[in-house]
DNA sequence: CTCAAAATCGATTGCGCAAACGTTTTTAGT
DNA sequence: ACTAAAAACGTTTGCGCAATCGATTTTGAG
């Protein structure tokens, strides 16, 4: 049978008040009270329930996470970074994955709010902020991480998405790079919008055609790269803007295939998931943008603990910066 | 404030034990009533609170993953085949970081049997079944995957090792390899020991001297490789076997940063997770063990679930094979 | 029309725990 | 020695729900 908190107070010889208020420590309990009640549970091998606790207290020192794809390892290293914060505090984490679908999303949004969790981490693959809100109960918890809605009701977590291509490109252009390409992730992701925008101010800026057959979107898996790519060199680019780290990678890889060597055929600059999914063998012949992957999983787990204690706190945008690491010189 | 049961039953004008039987189709309504029931529920904005449930009933539809590395893909990808079948189910899925440290493993698993979970997914970085066993209450539902111990008393998934470790070693010896090192992974995991066992058998088997000096340890991190590569070329190697897909990753980086080439230079195999870490530029050049990870992530979720559903069901053990996938021809 | 079976629902209990409220004992100040 | 405060603990309630037990009504066979 299973050990409850009466069986230890009853071999202790005291209250289940007691045991409780010994256990967790909220309020005062004699040092002879607190080793008979110790000596109990250690005899009983009592553990606390913590089903029978979290309904008691509404808390379930739980957070959900919401990735569109575990087996990306950006979203994996993010993962292993709030897991890791989140343990320190006591928390455990819950993890759905949507595979960039909205469906799955919104089920498993219905899903996490109805008190599995005390808090909502998302990677929200939605482009709808009025259908996202909708299914989420006012007051709730949540906190969005690397994608964002134009609607500011929820805090967020993300990195800066123009400057580093607004960058990257007025680079290319500097080396006297004239047909920039550009592949973008999802074009319904705010991650995706504001690098595209990016690339356009630059375009403009640099006084360049604003060329629409330059711009190609993928669905940031490795196997979408091709597609793109194939279509911008047919166009004749003579450097490509990656918006992602596994579309990155496959590309370097179908680069090589073709024949194609960086620097000399072609100028890269893409996203990158430094020592993650890039090629090494390649990464001094490109610019890289790094992502503050393991910075955007803390402050991830950071912000949400923040607004599980007050759930009043006001809406909170940290916005945190890619490093941009040029290719080695020749 | 909160909706409850009561309010609901309220304001359809029925039971609360009619509301709860309407939800849960536990027992006969009547067309009308559930209308009413639904009706309500519709106009409060009713969700049952998963805490009291879980509660009463004793089931969380909960289960627990413990892994050594959320951000290598191989684990990322079982995650997310495991939590694929799983959501199907109903169930939702809590994930543990141990990053290979045992102390990690001990308090997550303490803290995830203490009512948290259904039932525990287990890919464990310990080498004691004793100490292992002492942390699990007797009959919780528990599945070991990718590792096992010796001690038959958990169920547990895992891919075969010596097969394809013999059959690579064999393969270097017929194509005239005499030197032939191995890197593996942590010492004390099965996985480990089986795959250095099965590369003794073999070197025995095919007449060579059985070398200590061949064999060497990494930690199944992409940075241990480089140390264990040395020292193997040191030992002038003719042929590497790798045991773990991140260090074969390092492995082809470092091996070409020497200026070293596949086949020429030196023939490989390796455990390759495949489309995953492995460098698809060279994966041609060298015999590829893949593992079913997907498979592997399946089955795990079907037999915890089985045993959540029978706790008395037999120990039961599977072995998936991995395919082996030899470099192309010259 | 009768009566048992089927259909339909309600009242109530208790899961294990935290915590509000209350009681008794001790301590210390004057 | 008297009393208030502090120390130390006990009694009890209720969180929200599932499910047991039981009550009432309806149905249909004879």
């Amino acid at each position: 049978m299973k050990v409850t908190i009466s069986d230890v107070a009853r071999l202790a010889g005291v209250s289940t008040a007691t045991v409780s208020h010994t256990i967790n420590e909220t309020r005062y309990v004699s040092d002879e009270t607190r080793e008979k009640v110790y000596a109990a549970i250690k005899q009983l091998g009592y553990t606390p329930d913590a089903s029978a606790r979290s309904f008691r207290t509404g808390k379930k020192r739980t957070v959900g996470f919401i990735v569109p794809d575990i087996s990306n390892r950006f979203f994996g290293t993010m993962i292993e970074s709030v897991e890791n914060y989140l343990s320190t505090k006591g928390y455990h984490l819950i993890i759905a994955n949507t595979k960039e679908n909205m469906d799955r999303e919104e089920t498993n949004l219905r899903l996490l709010t109805a008190g599995l969790v005390d808090g909502l981490l998302v990677a929200s693959t939605m482009d709808d902020p009025e259908r996202f809100r909708s299914l989420i109960p006012t007051g709730f918890p949540l906190v969005l991480v690397d994608r964002t809605f134009d609607d500011n009701s929820f805090s967020s977590v993300s990195v800066s998405n123009f400057q580093p291509i607004y960058r990257a490109v007025c680079r290319l252009y500097q080396r006297g790079k004239r047909r920039i390409g550009i592949i973008g992730g999802l074009p319904r992701l705010s991650s995706t919008k504001e690098r595209i925008s990016a690339y356009r101010h630059a375009i403009v800026d640099c006084g360049l055609p604003d060329d629409e057959e330059l711009i190609v979107y993928g669905d940031s898996m490795e196997r979408s790269a091709r597609a793109c790519l194939d279509a911008l060199l047919a166009r004749s680019c003579d450097a490509l803007v990656v918006c992602q780290g596994l579309m990155a990678s496959e590309t370097l890889i179908y680069l090589n295939q073709k024949g194609l060597t960086l620097k000399r055929d072609i100028e890269l600059v893409a996203f990158v998931d430094f020592d993650s999914n890039i090629n090494p063998l390649f990464s001094d012949k490109m610019d890289c943008i790094i992502q503050p992957v393991e910075d955007l999983g803390l402050s991830a787990g950071e912000q949400i603990l923040r607004r599980i204690e007050d759930p009043e706190a006001p809406i909170f945008e940290k916005i945190l910066t890619s490093a941009y690491r040029p290719a080695a010189e020749a």
